[in-house]
DNA sequence: TGACTTTAGTCACAAAAGGTGACTAATTCG
DNA sequence: CGAATTAGTCACCTTTTGTGACTAAAGTCA
């Protein structure tokens, strides 16, 4: 599995020994999911799996005369598929570049938009293949949400939710008992169900 | 008690028939939330007690050939206060003027983030006085929730925030046997104590 | 081969949180 | 006084969570 979460940061226009979040202009015309969207994969070398925006950013202090308002959106894929173009390079989270207050904001934001997301949408499946082990998934979310889990309340919470189903494949993974593969199909919620909340589960 | 909640409309500019949030452009070298506070208080007549934003929104359609984005933010106040400058009234929600689709965004934006915020932070407390019965506040979550709560769920979950301390006073509201006054007087939260969610409380 | 290690998968029990009705208390109204 | 009304609390049950321990199926290595 994949084993640390990352951004993928740009080299500076104005300065080229420094590292910045990938952006560019506002196009008129183009809704706003669309634009970060396409900002997005000219850095990655492909479309995130998914995308929210995080919120507009403003301190006033930059570029003083003209309006400056960045809007910024967090967004996620897989590391394995994903090929930057030049000038772009991952930072593990928890190792980042200097940066200017208000990408620190973003970075911040980012991450709580991430685990508020996570247990309201499936946004863990879009960053695993089709078929995948329940360790998998939980390592994803633990990622995700920067902290462990434990495995029977994880696994719990997930058939509560209804998300994931078992197929008769399994995996073997070297050592180890080998694990079923199970794939992403969530059920029709039922009334009065509530979300799952994995962002609560304790170690 | 106020008894419902509603939005703050001004006329529109363009066409004197229809309504519009309150809105302005933005000027440079303020802050956003600066910016929105002065705009809800011209609107509103004086600021309100707690302000968020919801995000920016753009649909790439009006004013073509221009950027035209929206960041729009969700303000509280409480009704008895608030004296609203000519040309602003009170919408109930559920009772709101036609609007445009982004406005529409807006508005559920803003409803969203109100119960989202309503159990992490005190923005409850902003819309009543020093002192405060208990079901003057459940009737107030009640209305910010959009639903009925169980009484004493309701005061469990309170007792169990630490949010509160009751004072020695107690007020007669007419019939009925006279209630108690509480004053916000949060506690330090204990490591690894868990959010309030008044907004999972069952009738 | 057989003991040991490693990872998967499950259970059961205790503890905590939540849902709910019913009860007691202190007022006003008539 | 008794009925009505609102406040405040309890008790009991159900559901959800936290957690350790157990069984299962592989590989490793002497």
């Amino acid at each position: 599995m994949g084993n640390e979460l990352a951004i993928l940061f740009t080299r500076s226009t104005t300065d080229r020994e420094r590292w910045s979040l990938p952006w560019k202009a506002a196009q008129s015309g183009e809704a706003l999911d669309v634009a970060a969207t396409r900002i997005a994969q000219d850095a990655l070398g492909e479309p995130p799996t998914w995308i929210e925006q995080i919120g507009a950013f403003a301190d006033g202090k930059r570029h003083p005369g003209e309006a400056d308002i960045s809007v910024a959106f967090v967004g996620l894929a897989p590391h394995e598929t994903a090929s930057p173009r030049p000038g772009n390079t991952w930072f593990p989270v928890g190792d980042l570049p200097p940066l200017s207050p208000r990408q620190r904001s973003m970075v911040e934001g980012a991450t709580r938009t991430i685990q508020a997301r996570l247990d309201q949408a499936p946004i863990a499946f879009r960053l695993l293949p089709p078929m995948f082990t329940l360790s998998e998934l939980q390592q994803l979310y633990e990622l995700l949400l920067g902290k462990r889990l434990h495995k029977a309340s994880f696994r719990r919470a997930l058939q509560a939710a209804w998300l994931v189903e078992p197929t008769d494949e399994w995996r073997s993974e070297g050592r180890g008992r080998p694990a079923q593969l199970y794939r992403y199909a969530p059920k029709k919620r039922r009334r009065g169900q509530r979300g799952v909340r994995f962002d609560l589960l304790h170690p």
